[in-house]
DNA sequence: AAATAGGTACACAGACCTGTGTAACTAGGC
DNA sequence: GCCTAGTTACACAGGTCTGTGTACCTATTT
């Protein structure tokens, strides 16, 4: 047997196994006997530390808002950078769609769960009309919304149709919306990777 | 035996409310005894005439896959159109998203669910394609899976913010990308309601 | 009137769920 | 050695869920 994890490492661990299997199979499809299984803990333990399954639930939304973070790349990288990560995170297997997008669809009514969602929306929004201002972009705050449709679009057409392409759609949808509004889009800022250069069969476009 | 018109009726409105139950509260969400209750008829009867909650879930989602119908409307107010259809019903007390995203969310590999989830996304997104042909649209593929995307998008943003403005935002986008292609979109293309009261802001670019 | 079809009432099996109670065990710190 | 904190095993309460079994009722048809 290992030497037993640090103090603090056991309420990591069960976040962790939450947020894998309620991202994975859905909220109400995880009970909490089924996450103290998979670490192999008793189900007391997992209680010693969360004092609810909502409580574990909240902390699992709480762990996946990342706000985005700062960069030093230009504001058009950035922005069309974030249609390659999506693409990424596309093609990975473990790809299931928007957490707090699943949540609410989920759990409907619950009030804190859609208020964390906009939450989680509303940055991601904002950073992107950040960009765009930064850019001299004159309505930043519509082209912003815009952008965010095209990131949830992607992402809710992905999670159905498991086509990473989703993204690169966006991305170019992306590119014209940004071209409309005066923003110089060279070539260096669209290409997705620099020098890999996979024998890709004509998807659209 | 002789056609009787009311016998059938009680099917319908087991699944009717089924639809409204399941689209508004979620599938896991909606037990069976629920919707008998509902409907203030026994479990009995429900299950006399589906054989089990899964064959009642398939039937929901077979009732809501309404493939759009053809129109004698010129092609751009169609797909514009779109978009005010949208705004319309996001604006209704009752909408939740889109049902077959919310069911991929929730039962997740399910394979028959997917299965019809992309069937549906698929359509739209064919209907979007021979719509662009008309116009004359060189690459109606990549264009008709771009305005599909900005319908989603529209769809997840209003769930999680119930601002039926992402409908707009999502047209304005679809505009932009419409005259890109060389669409030609003019004003009366683009009015949402035929007698419009309220001042409209001069469109961004 | 009798038969048939469909609905009702209601209990129940078996599974799963959240959350608790309790006694015993194990490790490190004093 | 001894104490404390964390963990374990396990039972269990109380609820929900799907699905079935059974006997009864009611209306229409023959």
């Amino acid at each position: 047997m290992a030497p037993l994890p640090d103090k603090p490492a056991m309420k990591d661990r069960i976040l962790e196994t939450a947020d894998r299997l309620f991202y994975l199979q859905g909220l109400r499809a995880v009970g909490v006997d089924t996450i103290a299984a998979e670490i192999g803990i008793s189900k007391r333990t997992l209680y010693n530390h969360f004092p609810s399954k909502d409580a574990l639930i909240s902390a699992y939304l709480a762990r996946r808002f990342v706000a985005p973070r700062a960069s030093d790349k230009s504001p058009v990288e950035q922005i069309l950078g974030t249609f390659d990560s999506l693409e990424r995170r596309f093609s990975a297997k473990d790809f299931r769609g928007c957490p707090f997008v699943n949540a609410v669809a989920e759990l409907g009514e619950d009030r804190s769960v859609r208020k964390v969602a906009v939450a989680f929306k509303e940055s991601r929004r904002l950073w992107f009309r950040d960009l765009l201002i930064q850019l001299g972009v004159a309505d930043a705050e519509a082209l912003a919304t815009q952008l965010a449709l095209l990131v949830d679009g992607s992402i809710a057409q992905d999670l159905v149709r498991n086509d990473p392409a989703m993204a690169r759609a966006a991305k170019e949808a992306a590119m014209v919306l940004l071209r409309n509004a005066g923003v110089k889009v060279d070539k260096t800022s669209v290409a997705a990777k620099p020098a890999s250069k996979k024998p890709r069969r004509s998807s659209t476009a």
